[in-house]
DNA sequence: TAATCTCGTGTTAGCGCTCTCATTGGGAGC
DNA sequence: GCTCCCAATGAGAGCGCTAACACGAGATTA
């Protein structure tokens, strides 16, 4: 194992200062194409590569974005980070993810920590409630914010799925199938995703005058199966489920199946995410698509924009789109 | 946004110099209580922490273990990556993790070139071909590496969850339920852990006497789908199926259902991996189930081992568990 | 033609930390 | 009481890089 080049051997073996070459390596512009040239055949044969602590101890910057995300064990969170990774990489960056539970402050300050060392030059908060990004705010103070799935605000800029079209979006599918008994059931009540959607939900049944009917829970199948059971169990059933994710939905479907509850028959039911699996399960899932890509996207995009040159923050949404599929149906009449 | 305290600040301010400031950092062992104190306070009264591109710069160590990964869209590789994370934090380490594409080397070369940047201290390599983690070994060549899902070897450690053996489970549940005619559907033919699975279901099915039928897939919805048909089309059905993940199976499953064969009437089918949907999805799905959080544990608590004091190198390997659920039902006499 | 300005490059000084070596002031050993 | 040693601390160098300034040579201006 040899010793690693620096920069006096690349500057050695290309005859120039070692200045010269460190301008190749950020390429200033007043430099001789041959001089360059030759720099680079140097760096390539000597397969050298800047050490990022140096630079980044002289130049307090780190060329990485941190990203604090809660429960990385959902889908949503998990594609949003996955697409992040993507467009950072293109601009140079690194991502650091730390994921948190939102309700141990240890762990915030744990994930806030972990950043804090590595000196990041900007964070993500990806689905966190205020407290935490508070937070964020005062111990990372030196980090440039950006915030994904959370309301907007003045401060930062944020970006955001449309949560609140896309519940209307699928409540309005239901109603205009004729459904008017349309249960919701909600994500986390702490979530400003599931509240979202829920005021969509609200939104639309009360444009259609008619009556709202919420059952809280969260993104989980467990739950969703648990709530299936629940609205099995009435005496007089719904028609139509709109739930605040897909998982949720896919737990109800497998309850009410188990009671002779026929989906879509007997019952409609809309999701949210649209993951993979939504149009190869049976019945195919009728759900909301995010475009996490984009989301993604667009979140690092403006990361940057603000790293380079700080500007004035704005909020930024991304289009939901209804995916229809067999889990939704029209209402029989006589029901 | 004040200039951030130094090591000689606190120095300055506990009445020593910076060396025993930084001996306290690394608590070093010759050192009086009272000074120790005495700086401890002063640390605390500036909110005073190490810079860690500093360190970095002169210990060469950064205490970051890059991931290099083929395919975070499965559900398999992302679990893992979960569980290295949160097994690495606690030994104050941090991850970054990059996807590549086992199929194109421009990916390769930019994943480890982002690592190399970041001096890593070693590398969990999964579920990466033998020419990727050679062209690893050759740029990363100061870094510990460790392999995950990827034939042994004596170079490294390697960790791997018991593939072949999962294979032989699979196939046998289905062969006690009296099943004769089984078929497989692989994963990638490049990858090992399909191989493994594949050589497992044809050691099962050499034993019992039984025909090997295989059928080449991937690990997406969409050929399982495919496959699923082409199935459905034969001329005389199988009356079972192994597949090499749950993906797969979900994709048949919908093919099959759409071609009036019913599950596990008509056909019983194994998955493997147990992602979580498994239970939920109609019929519940039988399946391998892995465990992926002991395999990021030991493939961290291996790194560490290695990173503190280089040993041996040793494969280990994480036992499957066969999930029985309603997709798969004994053989109808007659059939 | 002298004064000024550019371009292309070299020189020097740190960034904040740890390493190595030097230094001091007692206590043990004789 | 004297050397010797060791525990406890300090001083200085240097990790690899960039920023700021310096400098010479040719081009431009008055």
């Amino acid at each position: 194992m040899t010793r690693k080049a620096n920069i006096y051997d690349v500057a050695k073996l290309a005859g120039v200062s070692h200045q010269t070459v460190s301008r190749v390596l950020n390429n200033h512009s007043s430099l001789k194409p041959a001089t360059r040239e030759r720099v680079e055949k140097a760096i390539a044969e000597l397969h050298y590569r800047p050490n990022q602590a140096a630079r980044q101890l002289v130049t307090s910057q780190s060329n990485i974005i941190g990203i604090l995300i809660a429960g990385t064990e959902l889908f949503g969170p998990w594609a949003i980070l996955n697409a992040m990774k993507r467009e950072a990489r293109v601009a140079g960056y690194s991502i650091i993810s730390v994921s948190i539970s939102s309700d141990s402050p240890e762990s915030w300050h744990e994930g806030i920590d972990q950043l804090h060392k590595l000196d990041i030059d900007g964070v993500i908060c990806i689905n966190l409630n205020h407290q935490i990004i508070k937070e964020v705010e005062k111990s990372l103070s030196s980090a440039t914010i950006v915030i994904v799935d959370t309301e907007a605000s003045k401060k930062f800029d944020t970006v955001n799925i449309e949560n609140l079209n896309g519940g209307v979006m699928a409540t309005e599918h239901l109603i205009s199938l004729g459904h008017k008994k349309i249960v919701h059931v909600t994500g986390p009540s702490d979530g400003y995703e599931g509240q979202q959607r829920r005021f969509g939900y609200e939104k639309a049944m009360q444009k259609a005058k008619l009556k709202a009917d919420v059952i809280e829970g969260d993104w989980s199948l467990e739950t969703g199966y648990r709530i299936g059971n629940e609205i099995a169990a009435r005496k007089t059933l719904p028609t139509a489920i709109f739930t605040g994710n897909d998982h949720l939905a896919l737990g109800i479907i497998k309850a009410l199946t188990e009671n002779r509850i026929r989906v879509p028959q007997d019952m409609s039911i809309v999701g949210f995410d649209d993951i993979p699996e939504a149009s190869y399960v049976s019945p195919a899932l009728t759900s909301i698509r995010q475009d996490f890509d984009q989301l993604g996207n667009l979140a690092i995009g403006r990361m940057l924009i603000q790293l380079k040159t700080p500007t004035k923050h704005k909020a930024f949404t991304v289009p939901a789109e209804l995916v229809v599929r067999e889990s939704t149906q029209k209402l029989k009449v006589g029901k």
